[in-house]
DNA sequence: TTCAATAGTTAGGCTCGGCAAACTTTAAGA
DNA sequence: TCTTAAAGTTTGCCGAGCCTAACTATTGAA
């Protein structure tokens, strides 16, 4: 049984190592919360048991045994937040802490009662992967909205979960997985992206545009539910 | 935040107290599975946090204090085994290890919003009263099975629930929640107590007997269910 | 090419919650 | 009453995982 620290450390690596790249020290600290030596004395333990490889002051990358560790705790992350949001019906801002605690927590047993009762699902309430068991990195869907072109249609697909702020936001401009949105005009300079939703329109800035991610449709289509 | 050491010293001690009889050193650690030595350490911090008052080579006892903790937990405990059962129809000899880890670590929030969604209920899967919250200490109900003169026909009111195994045997006598009984015979010196239920004949030992409370009904009735 | 500034590591210390070993108290039986 | 077994406590130690402070490596700007 590993620590509830050191899953929290393999899980911060690996959200910062994104499509590998090398992840330091500081950056460890920083989204953990903890101070760059408690870092270094974890990351040296972490080498030594093989879950991930250190250059020394080059900072870090998973090795295969430290991913399947990641990999499974985003899957019961993804799959307690749905059951939170279904069963429960917890809205989308607020699974994100709860699921934060329990994907170290719940059995292995009761992961999969609940895989199956939620019928096997692909998706997250935020539209994110889930894994299946003992699989590969799931890959972001879609394109982030800031890098769709003016006139482009797209269905939203994925929302970044970390900031319930953020998904608040969302929904008091009634945007959802499953939303069609048209871009309208990119302001130039970093500006805002102005948007069509639901006959509406809207400008989010570039920042928001980021973390939501779309697939591109070739023609307008019916507004979805 | 209590650590989730400090606890289950509180549950354990209350578990063992009873109705205020004394708890002693050496039973802690026989349940904990720990050193004599490591209660008495956590037994002095415990005192002196107030949860318990302590008469050293005496024994403890909880404070009001302690026992609100130990109510709190309890009423964690029920509500997450109901939810697991309910919600996910895991049978009764499953759900109390999970329940074990859960209590700990589930929000407040989270269990008012399990408690509401479950209906405000009253009783666990073992028939245990769920406590209120910040309520006092909930009775057992009914009398255990093995106190039940011959003749007398009882309701299964509440069963224990901390050995796996004998819920698995329970099951496989059908005997349940709600089930009737009639004790027919007690036979002498330790010996087994014949029951009736649903028709059936069967003889149970005194150590399940003293496991299974009933609530006396005066006259014959239907089976329920 | 040198030298800060920044990043990273090492050393030493703290708390928590365990342990073993040594010691003390209690209580039961001779 | 005395002795001794059992129960309880104290002391000193350990590992995890954090911290601060001191030291080292890297790098970019002068």
């Amino acid at each position: 049984m590993l620590s509830r620290s050191i899953e929290d450390y393999i899980k911060t690596v690996y959200e910062l190592q994104g499509e590998n790249q090398r992840v330091f020290t500081k950056d460890i600290a920083r989204s953990m919360g903890v101070k760059m030596s408690s870092v270094s004395g974890m990351v040296k333990h972490l080498a030594a048991e093989g879950y991930l490889s250190h250059k020394p002051y080059k900072g870090v990358l998973l090795t295969k045994r430290g991913q399947r560790i990641a990999v499974d705790l985003l899957r019961r992350h993804r799959l307690i937040e749905l059951f939170l949001n279904k069963t429960l019906d917890i809205p989308w801002d607020e699974i994100h802490e709860d699921a934060e605690v329990l994907e170290h927590v719940i059995s292995n047993k009761l992961i999969e009662r609940i895989f199956n009762f939620l019928g096997r699902p692909k998706f997250d309430p935020h539209g994110h992967t889930i894994p299946v068991r003992d699989g590969n990195l799931p890959l972001s869907r879609g394109v982030p909205l800031d890098k769709v072109s003016e006139g482009e249609i797209g269905r939203v697909v994925e929302v970044s979960d970390h900031d319930p702020e953020f998904l608040r936001y969302l929904t008091d401009l009634k945007l959802k997985i499953g939303s069609e949105v048209q871009v309208k005009e990119r302001a130039p300079f970093g500006g805002p992206i102005m948007l069509k939703l639901e006959r509406q329109s809207l400008a989010i800035g570039l920042d928001a545009a980021r973390r939501i991610r779309v697939d591109i449709k070739k023609k307008v289509g019916k507004r979805s539910n």
